[in-house]
DNA sequence: TCGTAATTTCGCTATTGAACGAATTGACAA
DNA sequence: TTGTCAATTCGTTCAATAGCGAAATTACGA
C-alpha cells in the first residue's frame, strides 16, 4: 500500500509528469530538464529524486553530468502500466507538445555555455 | 494534463484508496464507510465527493441514504486501468484483507441503531 | 593540488490538503 | 408541518509538499 501510495504522490506534481514524458524522448541531465521546465535546479534535482525514489528512473554518472532515464526493466506492474499509458494520453496535450519541441533542440553543451555567458 | 493529475491525486490518499477497494465489494453509504475507515462523517463525504468528481465513483438517492459504487461505465483509459490494477496489487495488503471482513458485517441499519443508542 | 561546474542537500516560506466539529441541507415519516 | 436522521458544506487547525536561494558535495581539468 504504502509502495502504492508513493507511486500515486509522484505522479500527482505536473513537473514529475512532464518529466517522465521528456525522458521517453530520451535521456537528461539536471540543467536540461531545468532549462525546459523553467524551474530552478534544485526543484529539478528533488523532483528526480522522488521520481527515482519509487524507481520511475534510473541515473547514471556521466562525467560531471548525471544522466537521467526512465526504467525500463521494473517487473512492478503499476509502474510499467503508467509508463505506457501517460504518453498515449498525453502526446496530444499541448504543455507535452511544447516540452517536445524543446527537448529535440535543448543542447547540454549550449546550455552551459550559456549559462556561463549570463553570469 | 489537469485531469490525469486530479485522478492521481485522488489515488494518493490511503482512505480514497481503500474507498475504492471497499466498493468492488459492495455498494455502500457514508456511515458504513466511515464505520470501517473510523473517520467522521464528514471527512469520508470529502472524500467521496473527490473521488466522485474524477469519475471513479457515482451516487443514487436512496430514501435518506446515498449509495455510491464504482463507475463501470467510463470510457476513459486511466480510469479503467487504476480500476483493474487496484484489487490485483492489493488484494493481499493486510490493511484491505482487514476493511473485506468488515465490510461484509457491517449493516446499515444495525449501524444507524446502534449510534442512536450511543448519542 | 586547486579551481570550476553540475548536482545535491539544507533551511526557509507559501501553498495545498486531510481531518475535525458545527451548522446547514435534503428526504422521509409521524 | 414538524421532527429526525443521513449527508453535505463551512470554518478552522495541523501536517505535508513545492518552490527558492545558499551551502555543501562531487568530479573533471588546468
Amino acid at each position: 500500500m504504502e509502495k502504492l501510495l508513493k507511486i500515486f504522490k509522484a505522479l500527482s506534481d505536473k513537473n514529475r509528469v512532464r518529466i517522465l514524458l521528456l525522458l521517453t524522448k530520451k535521456k537528461l541531465c539536471v540543467c536540461e530538464i531545468q532549462d525546459i521546465l523553467g524551474v530552478t535546479v534544485s526543484t529539478v534535482s528533488k523532483h528526480l529524486s522522488i521520481l527515482r525514489d519509487c524507481d520511475f528512473i534510473i541515473d547514471e554518472k556521466d562525467g560531471k553530468w548525471v544522466n537521467y532515464s526512465l526504467n525500463t526493466a521494473s517487473k512492478d506492474i503499476v509502474l510499467n502500466q503508467i509508463l505506457l499509458i501517460l504518453p498515449f494520453y498525453l502526446n496530444n496535450d499541448e504543455l507535452i507538445q511544447s516540452d517536445f519541441e524543446k527537448v529535440n533542440s535543448v543542447c547540454r553543451k549550449n546550455l552551459c555555455n550559456i549559462l556561463l555567458n549570463i553570469s
